[in-house]
Formats: structure tokens, C-alpha cells, sequence
DNA sequence: TTTCTTATTTATCGAATGACAAATTAATTT
DNA sequence: AAATTAATTTGTCATTCGATAAATAAGAAA
């Protein structure tokens, strides 16, 4: 088949956009590749995806690490949402419900496939980006949960031991490996997210009860 | 500093293995190096910690990804233990007992940095072979248990709904994301990793019950 | 229009990669 | 000891990689 000689305007003209909105729009597509392909994928293939050529990358960024780093304060720290900290201090409503809607909105951040995999991706390439991401996971999440309920269940207000926050750790990384399973290696089982969170939360809080209640007398 | 000429024999000989034994020690190796370096890492790389030249491999590994095969048999198929599953269907002690004495050694197995890091880049990867463990895990140890708790509550001995086998994920999944916390990302905080298993199978049985029973009403 | 700036491409470098062929050397067989 | 077999190394090739310098072209300023 010819390409027939229509439209001479048809030559592909270089686009040329704003340096920041290149800039920007170049991190937003890493995202996307490397989460597909791995940060060991080529510049050459991201550059492809971008309809640019490969040199150009090196005009907005001086190396390949320096994107990724990029692409890492992108996903982790520009996602994360403030407001999940009030709303889980807020003592107007009984905690299990304010566990599930935080668990529900959060998630809808965090599972899809891009953060899922930057996140695995990143965490085996030993980047201390993850292990403080999960000490903000510790500190604004699970160690607020854990003050929350000895509150509600009128017990002293103390710093939560180590050993509630590890099974604090177990709730959350069960929900975690559902996305994982859901999104990385499609094996989940229901898409009913809303139902496993439900669950999930119910057997954290009665755990959570008897054992918080045994240490309370031990 | 010259090299002391005190020892001829010190002449690096060659060592010739047999070829069973060679062909296995490779597989041995390549598992902690790819586990630790990723399976982009070159072939050059692995030949060097492996102490030969790099074209050695290639009489025994038709090419890069043949070897990765066995790298992936080795880990997931070999070590599987068929004894786990009569284990869990002791019916002699209770199940609580069972899940705690198997995920003890299960955990045993898994709980190293080389499985892990292969589980989690081999997954990334996208491999079949996850899928078909994930399976394995499934229909192996979940599904099994959910039918041993219906029978210890004397419920009817029914297959798993999909929902109930969602919720045994979450608490293997806490239980394995408390592996990754501990062996990936160097942030788990209790190293006692009894008290973690029973901690988590406490909060699965109490939720299960509930669960179990609630269904067999509505 | 002409000049100036800068976004983008072309061309290329040196290093690293998977893979192969041929030469070498150790062990085994005769 | 000589001959044969097989394990191992040396040498190399074609690609691909991250990165840089120089050339080109689009848009803004004059």
C-alpha cells in the first residue's frame, strides 16, 4: 500500500513544548515504562515511547539516575495524602469504620500496576526511598491505628509496643500482598477490593482486642 | 608489592569437575547471584564469582534463560516439602496448633533472602512459574485449612468459597510480607518470628470463625 | 526580515552484553 | 607412554548500553 500525497503539511514536524511541561511530561511516562520494563530498560526504549530521541533525555535530566530518582518522588512522595492522617484520628466514629474507609481510599492510590511494580522494583534495588516509605507507614499509619484502639477500648494512652506494631504490619501487608497478587501477578481471586478490606479489619480488630486485653492484665 | 616466589605450586591449576557436579554448583551460585544482582546481571559477572571463564556456562546452559529455568525449579519446585500437606489434615490436634507448627516451617523455608528476592524478580518478570505456585499455595495449604476449620466448628464439609479463601490469603500474606519487611527491606521490627506466626493465625482463626459462622445463618 | 536563543536531532564513542568458534589443557582410555 | 575424550580458556563478533559533542531547526526577540 502507497501512502498516498494528500496532505504535504503530513511531514512530521518536531513538536517543541515548554521546558517544564517536556520535563514533566517525560517523568509521567517513566513512570509508566520503567513500571512496565524495570529501571534496567534502555533509555533508548523510553525515549521511543516518548517520540523522542534518546539524546534529548539528557537535556532535562543528567543521567539515568537522576530520572529515576525522579520517578521515585513522583510516586511515593507526591501520592501520599495528608489528609489519611485526621482521618484516622477522628474519634466521632468507632475506628473499625474509619480503618475501612481509610484502607479503601488508600488503596485506591497504591493499587495499580505502575506504583505497585516502581515499588518492588525500587525495594529490590535496596533504595532507601522504600524503607522510609515504610517508616511513614509506621509512623503515621499504623502506630495512630494502634493509640486509636487503646482509646476506644479505654486503656491507658501509652506508645504502642513493638510487637502490636508488627501485628499491625500483618493487617496492612495482608491487604498489601492482595494488591500484589491482584495487580502483579493477576491471581486475586475477588475484585470485590471493599469486601477483603472489610474482612481484613474485622479479624485485625479482634486480634488486636484479646491481645491488647492479655497484655493489659499479663 | 612483588608476588614471593616461595611456592610454585601455587600455580592456579584449572579444576576439572565432573559434569554433574559442575552443572549443579553453577545452578547453586547462580541462585545467590541472580537473587542478590537481578536476572538483567550479565553472564560475565556470574562466571566471575563462580570462577571460570564465561563461555564455560554455555557448555552447560544452552542460554542465559535456560539457566534461569533451573534457577527458578531449583527454588520453587525443590523446595517444596509434600509433608506440609498432611500436616495441616492432622486432625489429632487442634488446628490453631497445625497452622502455627507449619507456617513455623514453612517460613523456615522461604524466609531467606535468596528465595525471596527470586520470588519477588521472578514475579516482576512475569513469569508463569509465580502464577502456577500461587496456585499451588492455593489449592496446597489454603484451601485445605478452610475445610479443616469448617470441620473443627462442625460446620458442613463443603468446598472453600472464594471469599473465605481471600481472607486465608490476608493472613499469608501478612505472614509473607512480614518475610519481605524482615528480609527484603531490612525494616522488620520483632525478629521473633514465632510470636509474629502466632499473633497472625490468632487473628485469622477469630476472624474466621465469626466469618464462617455468620455465613452459615444468612 | 534578521538575529538570537534553545529545543531537538544526527553522529559517535567506549564499555558491556550474550553468544560462538577455535585453541588449549586436564583427565581417561588404550 | 601414546592416543583419545572432554573440560576449560582465549579470542572475537555483533548488539546494545549510557553518555557526549556537534549540527539543525523551531520559535522568540529585535
Amino acid at each position: 500500500m502507497k501512502q498516498p500525497e494528500i496532505a504535504p503539511d503530513e511531514t512530521p514536524k518536531r513538536k517543541r513544548l515548554s521546558s517544564t511541561a517536556r520535563r514533566q511530561d517525560f517523568i509521567n511516562q517513566a513512570i509508566e515504562f520503567f513500571a512496565e520494563e524495570g529501571f534496567e530498560s534502555s533509555t533508548r526504549g523510553l525515549a521511543k515511547k516518548l517520540g523522542v530521541t534518546q539524546p534529548l533525555l539528557y537535556r532535562y535530566f543528567p543521567s539515568k539516575d537522576d530520572l529515576i530518582s525522579e520517578v521515585y518522588d513522583a510516586v511515593y512522595v507526591n501520592r501520599w495524602q495528608p489528609e489519611w492522617e485526621p482521618l484516622l484520628r477522628d474519634r466521632t466514629r468507632p475506628l473499625a469504620d474509619r480503618l475501612n474507609t481509610f484502607y479503601n481510599v488508600y488503596t485506591d492510590v497504591i493499587f495499580n500496576r505502575e506504583w505497585m511494580r516502581i515499588y518492588l522494583f525500587s525495594g529490590l534495588k535496596g533504595v532507601d526511598i522504600n524503607r522510609r516509605y515504610m517508616q511513614l507507614v509506621r509512623q503515621r499509619i499504623l502506630e495512630p491505628i494502634l493509640i486509636e484502639a487503646r482509646v476506644e477500648l479505654g486503656l491507658p494512652d501509652v506508645p504502642a509496643k513493638d510487637c502490636e506494631v508488627e501485628f499491625a504490619w500483618i493487617m496492612h501487608g495482608g491487604i498489601f500482598y492482595y494488591g500484589i497478587r491482584d495487580l502483579i501477578y493477576d491471581s486475586a481471586i475477588s475484585t470485590d477490593k471493599k469486601r477483603v478490606i472489610e474482612d481484613a479489619i474485622a479479624a485485625f480488630m479482634a486480634g488486636l482486642k484479646i491481645k491488647l486485653k492479655r497484655e493489659g492484665q499479663g
